[in-house]
DNA sequence: TTGCTATTACGACAAAAGTCGTATAACTTT
DNA sequence: AAAGTTATACGACTTTTGTCGTAATAGCAA
């Protein structure tokens, strides 16, 4: 069985993946160095191992590849969060959404909005 | 200035130490081996690089050491999950909690919880 | 005080993650 | 078809994390 727990690095494509896919390792290295510093090369590393591994694949595209995510978002995000909450709030869910909320590095944007999908929830559940 | 990124298994021993702190290596690695194998020089080494860090400080208690947690639970898993949202999440905290309330990995217990919080949060907020 | 045992200190190794240089190959363009 | 450009392939090196074996040490016991 896979794994699909992703290094931070191969997030950072995965994350600009699952909003624009397909795209070429050109493509991905220009949007990933909008925010840092690292040579193209890297990026294409990284995205071959990735591809080994199962993450992504690809197809021809000329002389060059387009890129695409092997797992959905919501998949690996799902466990990501579930290894996260073991690891750092010993499997307390409830602990996290507290820290969350306790938290004022939480935008009060983000607050309002957390209130309204609870609520929304609230109400589906009651219907 | 710090990081205070803790890896995994150093979040394992400050898991241990927030709760029951102050604690002896021995006494730690004894709690760890209760759900994995792991050497006691490995402990024991992990907590050598924490305390060299700034992680983790100790005290003489006859011929062996007393541990504490120089940083406080709350502050450390502030800051983890700020990190966990900026690459899971692109930095959407209300992502997660989406995440989270559609994730039927959580129990119902856990959305009581959750939703109790959130409750509670409204009321303080309107007093 | 001599020795035994528990604890710490130190160093080495392995695997994973990230970085990049250089070489090869594949299209273009002339 | 040759030259040039662009992408990929490959391998090497670094850092971080985790693992442990063995050596040294410190306190207790005899």
């Amino acid at each position: 069985m896979e794994k699909i727990t992703p290094t931070t690095a191969e997030l950072e494509v995965l994350n600009i993946l699952w909003e624009k896919e397909p795209l070429t390792v050109k493509e991905i290295h220009e949007l990933i160095t909008e925010s840092k510093n690292v040579g193209y090369t890297t990026t294409l590393k990284i995205m071959q191992k990735m591809t080994a591994k199962g993450l992504l694949y690809r197809e021809a595209n000329g002389k060059s590849h387009l890129y695409y995510s092997t797992y959905k978002q919501e998949e690996t995000r799902s466990r990501l969060l579930d290894r996260f909450i073991d690891s750092t709030f010993r499997g307390s869910a409830s602990s996290l959404v507290m820290q969350l909320l306790g938290n004022n590095k939480t935008s009060k944007e983000e607050l309002n909005e957390i209130k309204k999908i609870i609520e929304e929830m609230e109400n589906e559940s009651k219907s």
